[in-house]
DNA sequence: AATAAATTTTAGACAAATCTAAATATTTGT
DNA sequence: ACAAATATTTAGATTTGTCTAAAATTTATT
């Protein structure tokens, strides 16, 4: 696959949200910043080629052939999201646009040593879950940290509130987006939270909690 | 730069050996397995774009900026290979081809961080300087190991001698091209050498040591 | 149900990078 | 020095991925 068909596989697969959903060429048009007819070309390329399925003004979706090369990419972009923050210190928004590159290099070996120098990762640094090499992978769901369970660990992936007093408060007692956050006990008294983040332990109200989003893989 | 431009402005450089040295299409076509009519096409475009000098049928040549592009490309390539190395169990063969695609992804945060990541390394697996940020690195010379003096450190970079027994030999003495090799002692009587392989000392004859090539950094 | 609005496709053009074949320039051999 | 051989460039075509503008189809509205 070419630089390009790989891109509009991707865009195909994340608008599908991963199901073989039908998806309009306008939509594609959109999520790739290009022209609609551009798409309808590319469709057309990928239908011969038998990565979608495509019936003019019915939209595509991608086949199980398709699915294959999308889940391979996926899980190419996550793995070196992984490293990006753990290995080379880049910061949770600054992983997406250097691994949205690095997910077309084409080898094999690469991908599972890389897999394996970062220690098989289920997840990545948004909580997305990395599919495994044959395609299978976890499904996640994001709630608010008010909402789960004793015991449940997540990634803090955003906040509802995003006023300066919630953000500093947040800075000050280093919760960011990306951290692991795990709910150790809850308050009967008044809801509060105790939380683990990263290596310390914390203390919050009911109210901070319900304005953090947590991805938990189920 | 695109892709293909920055494959022209290695070609260049490399058949040029890093100087401003003249170099003939026909070579550059050879370099790229590409025919001398496209070479002609890209090299104008360059000419357009100041990244090389040429003038028809006299040949080409970098520039100052040029040389910058074609310097940043090299240092990506070798630090890519140290990593795929070092960090993910690449053998020295296997390296070349995966860091020639990684070469050009584009990110001066990504290349900076590798650097640090790798501990700022001064050669890849081939014995090769790599150049500093702004374009500096070491020269390196290749000599038989029996012709350096003691207390020289170099890479194991090729043998003169293929024969089978001559591979057996350094197989079974754990000699492996990209290995790093320190000439401890020399033996009067004989010629023959002491020399530390990675981490094991072993005792080796002249003959021996003038098979085998020693890349050094000044 | 008929027309208006939105979406999608087609047709034709364009830029990048390549190729083949022909034309031109340079180098070599005697 | 001049013809032959070699090297290089030009001209025109091709492929990939894109675009604009016009035509066709589907969806929405009254």
């Amino acid at each position: 696959m070419t630089l390009s068909e790989e891109d509009y596989i991707k865009a195909i697969y994340h608008l599908g949200r991963g199901a073989n959903a039908k998806v309009s060429t306008n939509a594609v048009a959109e999520e790739m910043a290009t022209k609609p007819s551009s798409v309808t070309d590319m469709v057309k390329k990928l239908a011969e080629k038998g990565v979608v399925n495509y019936r003019p003004y019915k939209g595509v979706s991608l086949t199980e052939y398709g699915q294959r090369i999308a889940l391979s990419l996926v899980r190419k972009h996550r793995l070196w999201e992984v490293f990006l923050l753990e290995k080379l210190g880049f910061s949770w928004d600054e992983v997406h646009d250097v691994a949205e590159q690095l997910e077309h290099i084409k080898s094999e070996k690469l991908i599972d040593q890389l897999d394996k120098h970062l220690g098989y990762p289920e997840v990545d640094p948004h909580g997305d879950p990395i599919p495994s090499k044959n395609g299978e992978f976890k499904k996640t769901i994001k709630k608010l940290l008010n909402e789960v369970p004793i015991g449940t660990s997540g990634i803090c992936v955003g906040v509802n509130d995003s006023s300066p007093p919630f953000l500093k408060f947040l800075d000050k007692n280093n919760i960011a987006l990306g951290d692991t956050i795990v709910v150790i006990d809850k308050e009967e008294f008044d809801e509060s939270l105790y939380i683990k983040v990263r290596a310390t332990d914390i203390h919050i109200s009911n109210q901070i909690a319900s304005n953090l989003y947590l991805k938990i893989t189920e």
